[in-house]
DNA sequence: GCAATTACGCACCTTTTGGTGCCTATGGGT
DNA sequence: ACCCATAGGCACCAAAAGGTGCGTAATTGC
């Protein structure tokens, strides 16, 4: 077995990376770090994403053993999700990169005005 | 100004994470850390992508300031693209995730082959 | 003098992503 | 008796992402 590498694009790390490569897993990981969290206080939570948005990563992130699944079986339904030992330590890797997103995007900001400004005098 | 805070779908948080939540710019920004790289470089360095999305993504990269794109002017063309001080710092934060994704991307594997596998004999 | 090289832009097409509305079930409140 | 709340499933539709092929410009090597 070759080492993973995440230039290869036949390789399993790659998968790996486009998983998380996605703003709701981005979201959704770091939120659940609070602990056991409902479906509905995600919702809450996730500015912006929609029901379906949220059940299909959720289900995603399952998959992949990121993310534990507990129904209570009662109706009305009560479902918590939580992170896994694996998904708490990415979801840590991802809590920087949202504090980074937090911290830069004003330097982003001023960066995109600046280059299209450049763009609009300099035609 | 309210805090940044990327749950918040209106902040300009939300629109750096989105930036830096793609693939090829989780590839493409450590793939530059070695110094500045030439396109044809990048190109056999980051496997699967196109020419097209290489392009795209460097241009979304510089404009928001994180890459650095000098042409020598010269024909046939060479051009070089480098981090910028503030690509450099998201570039450390995303170089760990993709570290991440090469250890545990076997942990992934396993879990999907089980929860698939939980799946089937199931029904 | 003819082909190859480099870093693209552009247009066309397919694939993927994501939104929305409609459906389910049942215990608890009024 | 009735309707709401919860956590979705499913189907249909719009939008965005992404692949491929074609063109381009001047210089170098053959």
């Amino acid at each position: 077995m070759a080492a993973p590498n995440v230039y290869d694009s036949a390789c399993s790390a790659r998968d790996a990376l486009e998983l998380i490569a996605s703003k709701w897993a981005m979201l959704i990981l770091p939120a659940l770090s609070g602990g056991p969290t409902r479906n509905s206080a995600l919702l809450r939570k996730i500015g912006g994403i929609s029901q379906k948005m949220l059940t299909q990563t959720l289900k995603d992130l399952e998959r992949n053993g990121l993310v534990i699944r507990q129904d209570m079986q009662t109706v009305p339904p009560h479902v918590e999700y939580r992170l896994s030992t694996l998904g708490s330590s990415l979801s840590e890797a991802l809590i920087v990169l949202d504090r980074w997103a937090e911290r830069h995007s004003v330097d982003l900001d001023a960066a995109r005005e600046r280059f299209d400004a450049a763009r609009t005098e300099g035609a």
